[in-house]
DNA sequence: GAAGAATGAGACATCACTGTCTCAAATGGG
DNA sequence: CCCATTTGAGACAGTGATGTCTCATTCTTC
């Protein structure tokens, strides 16, 4: 008995990421229990969404500050968010594609601290060098919140292994597609790590401080 | 008057990109006719989804032979592929996000068909050594959808100017987001695209025969 | 300008979903 | 083992969307 809340919303995400439109009756019987007891805990459809949108919400900045994203290099701290956010793409999933939709105050301005957090991440980098001038820090959190509702959505549909989720976002997400002339073997599994690592490389440290102000408009 | 049955759709494809749960009411409204009409075109909304599909799979299809994948230099390619794809991108967003959702026998075949030109193209890219090996074609593909679809999103928001959509889109996609150590002016609107075209370099004399004669519009 | 076609506005019955209720059954703690 | 709590199943009315209809209006075409 005593059903969990969590698990509840989180069977809900899963299945409105898919089906929008799906009804009271289909969530709870995702959720594996009755449309009454569905309804004993969330007074309704609004209800339900709205708590999906905040424990989402928290979820996703407890990942966030589990990640530290303010500290150290930019290109690992990427990758340390897109590790962390993997466990919570469900909601990430959800909350992105219907954000709009369920207009509520508390989420929305939880959603624009998130928001924030992590657009500050991509400043910095640029700040620092490391990340491309030319592709806003605005598109850049939009992408990555792209890729990892996709590679949730890629695994849920049994295209994609769960191990290796984490690494496609964060691989495509910093380094692309293209193959770097300096990847000797990337038949490895660590090859791309080692090919962004070098790129970084020589970048860590100082940029002339007249390019960077001006290129991300 | 005479209502194109395109434009309605078109609109739909809009709307219910954002708001999945919206009425048929919200979608004649959205199209600018009433609802007695919409349902002139479209028998229901069953209907009014199945010809959303198709016409998706069409245009979607149209742009992908538009762009002739299959020939020349891959990187170029995707470039093609992801401009000719924009316009079209309120549509590839709705069929992205739902596709699952409306199983019919015909759409889904036809987006297989698409699915298979796009990973083609990702699959040639590695046999040529131009794409990294350890990104799969299908996710590679998956990120496509997701990127495009992310940036209609961002454009249909006001948070990203039309004109730069495409340009975003694809130079995420090849190049990722770390600045590359060759690219030495990124205040240049064509500096990333000169990083890219340099990693490519050694891939472009190999190109088939075919090319010749469509050079480019 | 007249005839034909298409649209908009609204009425209407129908239907699926919703939210609330009751009651029997299952679970879990003391 | 018994009692309190929670759940599942189903009934029920209320509500909003749906699909069909009619009729007046507008636009098109000749």
């Amino acid at each position: 008995m005593a059903v969990d809340r969590e698990d509840v919303l989180r069977a809900a995400a899963d299945l409105l990421t898919r089906k929008a439109t799906a009804s009271m009756d289909e969530i709870a019987r995702a959720a594996g229990i009755s449309r009454a007891t569905l309804h004993r805990h969330f007074a309704g459809r609004d209800a339900l969404v709205h708590a999906l949108g905040l424990l989402g919400n928290r979820l996703v900045e407890e990942r966030l500050t589990a990640a530290r994203i303010e500290e150290g290099d930019p290109v690992d701290a990427v990758r340390r968010l897109v590790a962390e956010a993997m466990p919570v793409s469900g909601f990430l999933a959800f909350l992105y594609g219907e954000n709009q939709l369920y207009e509520s105050g508390a989420v929305n301005e939880g959603w624009a601290r998130i928001d924030e957090r992590v657009g500050a991440l991509f400043r910095r980098g640029q700040e620092r060098g490391v990340f491309r001038y030319d592709l806003t820090p605005a598109w850049l959190t939009e992408a990555l919140y792209a890729l990892v509702a996709a590679s949730a959505w890629s695994v849920q549909d049994g295209r994609t292994a769960p191990r290796d989720a984490d690494r496609m976002v964060s691989e495509l997400l910093l380094g692309g597609m293209l193959r770097r002339t300096e990847a000797a073997d990337p038949t490895s599994g660590k090859a791309a790590h080692q090919a962004s690592e070098k790129a970084v490389d020589p970048a860590s440290e100082a940029v002339d401080p007249a390019s960077g102000k001006e290129a991300r408009t």
